[in-house]
DNA sequence: CTTCATTGTGTATCAAATACACAATGAAGC
DNA sequence: GCTTCATTGTGTATTTGATACACAATGAAG
């Protein structure tokens, strides 16, 4: 961590507020994928800092905050349509922790006075995306050095109160496992009833009936099965299905 | 509207923003009570206007924002405690309609640069409040000429967004009303089945079947039937019950 | 003591959730 | 080619909950 050299416009940035945003609010996304039987959490990790934290920003002054998400996140994986609904609003004063802030500016050798607006309360939006993994290409910016997915069970430690916002996000996905079509955004357009079925088993966490599961997305109207089958596989090859 | 006298002490705290208030954020509270067979809603109408707004406030910087909501309608209610849960953030950049501020400072005789801070775009925190309408005892303050209950199915003209804020709370309550004990906050301590059942009914716009009421909530193990019945009205003397 | 609107309760039916078993498939190994 | 075996596809019995519906009990009003 020694001997960094912060280019100069990183500094001008962060020392004058851009009055272009709303002041003391922030957006913060939580951007599930799933892959490898597993879901996934995007994550970004700042220069000269080891910490985490969720993709997020600000918002513009004439800007919806739906739409400043979605900016956000197109930055973030280059996709211009996703699954994105606000959840939750965080609001705990002490949420941003000025701890962190002051970590990784030291981290940076800046030195900012007290009253900057960094150190500013920031009450943040929390955003729930769902994306097709295979979609994604993460991208980092000017002040995050790696932009990439993270097994859900296995978060690193994340700056301010974001393990509590995934935590969040996580319990209202769950909750609406059977009345939005998670599937639809998280699995590729053709899937199998397996693979569906590992998905909600991972967000929910426990195992699944196999015939009830069937029956049940069966009698979904969203799902429809192709005459299609998936080879290649051992054992015998299953339907695909998708969305309509 | 003429002629009218606006206290200078309006005018300071108008013109000067007040520094302990968390910037560009706000929290509008949507009350629901029962009376009279009706869902009720507390609306505030302003000093110097015909219009009416949702009670609301700004959140202190070293506040937690629920805990704003508390005192925002402590003040309003004369209520410790009651049912208040966030529910969702309203970011429209245009929500809060500077042309209704405009018309409001207009009708008091202020006028003031357009960089004045209450012409900057707010976004607001809807919190959802259940109350015992009994118990409520509603204040005006200041800037408010009444404070008072407006039945849900003729709510006035609203300023700014605020008719549908409570179009989404009550979008929320519905949603929520067989999984949150709504009647606990509603309803007296003590109440009969007919009694709920027509606050169900209210909320849903919809009847419902009485003997298929009374088996649904009977299984519910939060609600209790006393020994006592509720005599006095004509017929037959209903069950008492309670939450526990 | 009759009337009548209202409350309390029970039962038949239908739909959904759950528990569980067996046949079909298809690659791998012999 | 035939057997093996993990995996997929499908069906059925049971339980639970939702819905539809009917009749007896109550208690004030007349």
């Amino acid at each position: 961590m020694e001997n960094i050299k912060v280019p100069e416009e990183f500094k001008v940035l962060i020392s004058n507020r851009d009055k272009r945003y709303v002041r003391q609010c922030s957006i913060d996304c939580v951007v599930f994928g799933f892959a490898q039987n597993q879901m996934k959490v995007l994550l970004v990790q700042w220069k000269y800092l080891d910490k985490w934290t969720l993709p997020g920003g600000f918002i513009h002054q004439d800007e919806p905050i739906d739409q400043a998400a979605n900016r956000i996140l197109k930055e973030r994986t280059g996709l211009e349509k996703l699954y994105l609904k606000q959840f939750a609003t965080f609001g705990d004063p002490h949420r941003s922790r000025s701890k962190d802030m002051q970590q990784m500016l030291d981290a940076m050798g800046i030195f900012l006075p007290e009253d900057n607006w960094l150190f500013e309360r920031f009450i943040s939006i929390g955003y729930l995306a769902l994306v097709n993994f295979d979609r994604v290409t993460p991208n980092t910016d000017l002040l995050s050095s790696v932009c990439g997915w993270h097994n859900l069970s296995e978060i690193p430690d994340l700056m301010f109160d974001h393990t509590h916002i995934i935590q969040t996000a996580l319990g209202t996905l769950r909750k609406q496992l059977y009345t939005e079509p998670v599937g639809k955004y998280l699995l590729p357009e053709k899937f199998t009833m397996p693979e569906l079925q590992k998905l909600y088993e991972t967000i929910l966490g426990e195992p699944l009936d196999r015939r009830n599961f069937a029956k049940k997305i069966s009698s979904m109207s969203s799902v429809k099965r192709l005459k299609e089958r998936k080879s290649g596989g051992a054992h015998r090859a299953p339907y695909l299905y998708t969305f309509i």
